[in-house]
DNA sequence: ACCTTTTTAATACAGTTGTATTATTTTATT
DNA sequence: AATAAAATAATACAACTGTATTAAAAAGGT
């Protein structure tokens, strides 16, 4: 009872976080970092300066968490699959692998706002190092999906993995990036086509 | 005479376009982006905001430049080489992709400058177009790097180009990327010797 | 020496910025 | 109904912003 209303207290305060986190992202996209300030926000959330502030108390955490939550949403998104619920298979590997394409508008939204934030990273040590720590899970994401292409034979068992790892999370990352940025020369079907390619010489 | 001096005019006035846009380069790298004023760019450079309007009308005009300004020291580098004086050589071409990677601080600097221009490209058309111009200008010199390794037999006649250079292209611009943000893990020591193995499963 | 051109600078303007403070309204609790 | 807490809002402050205008200094030409 009491915890119950605990939860949706909190979830209430959540998702009006999260609602300002991609009044966030909106403005970002349609006007660019630079300009997503507490008051172009605000506009955009329909809520005052003022207001904002009760959610966010300087402009550096709604920042934060913006960019995190490009990474919570991709977690729900792969948890809703039900991916590996009868144990691992190709199939399901693939469409970990997939997620790190903008093959979809979702995707590709997000990922252009993650590429906003690479670029303060470079000058903004809390910007940084959560960014680094979000690509280090990926590394680790990647690096065992290819430990699960190896166990199920669907690529070579003398495969040096440090390498590849590297590799594969190279090719999605600049694959990504092209597409976002010349989308018409590196469109989703032709990037999505390489990926399957670049699996197939592992085999 | 008057064309000699016309010359060393116009230079003096593009050296000292240059020395700005270096300026802009290391208030972009130590601020970020958006600190890129045109007041720290001017206290950076020496110089007052009048006296940068002079030689450059708009922020926007400065921000151009400065962008091209990478390419165009790439260019000059590459230049420098002498490649390809008594035709093509399998190590002039590897010399010309590994241009592609931060593998010394000069090029590390580059790129992150680059990356700051990219994330603005999403809301900026001008400095959009002019990324699209210069990405696409990389991936026909890629392009004919591939083509001239399978001239030399270094990589197989029966590869599908297109999708090889989506490939390439896609790990340099990737390994790059991470090299930049995560440069303790990926070191250049190990981009590189990626590269190189990528190179290998192409033979 | 004087005049012109080039280069550098100072100042102003209107607008924007993150943060702080105070106020008001709405909701919840007793 | 009264009180307290939560949510929303308005206002202020000091500083910054791109651009425009005017001024001054330096360099070049006659």
């Amino acid at each position: 009872m009491c915890y119950d209303w605990v939860m949706e207290k909190i979830n209430k305060f959540e998702a009006q976080r999260e609602k300002i986190a991609q009044a966030t992202w909106a403005v970002i996209l349609r006007d660019g970092l630079e300009n997503a300030s507490v008051r172009n926000v605000a506009q955009e959330a329909n809520l005052s300066v003022g207001s904002l502030r009760h959610y966010f108390s300087t402009q550096s955490d709604l920042l934060i968490y913006s960019m995190e939550l490009i990474q919570k949403k991709t977690d729900e998104r792969i948890e809703a699959m039900r991916l590996f619920g009868n144990g691992p298979s190709t199939e399901d590997i693939l469409e970990v692998l997939r997620q790190f394409l903008p093959l979809d508008a979702e995707r590709k939204l997000e990922m252009e706002v993650w590429l906003s934030f690479s670029s303060k990273a470079l000058a903004d040590e809390a910007i940084r190092a959560k960014c680094q720590e979000l690509l280090e899970n990926s590394y680790q994401r990647l690096r065992t999906m290819l430990e699960l292409l190896i166990f199920l034979k669907e690529a070579r068992g003398d495969l040096d993995i440090d390498v590849e790892v590297v590799r594969l999370y190279g090719l999605l990352e600049g694959m990504s990036y092209h597409c976002i940025m010349l989308p018409d020369k590196f469109t989703p079907e032709i990037i999505n086509h390489v990926l399957h390619e670049h699996l197939q010489t592992l085999k």
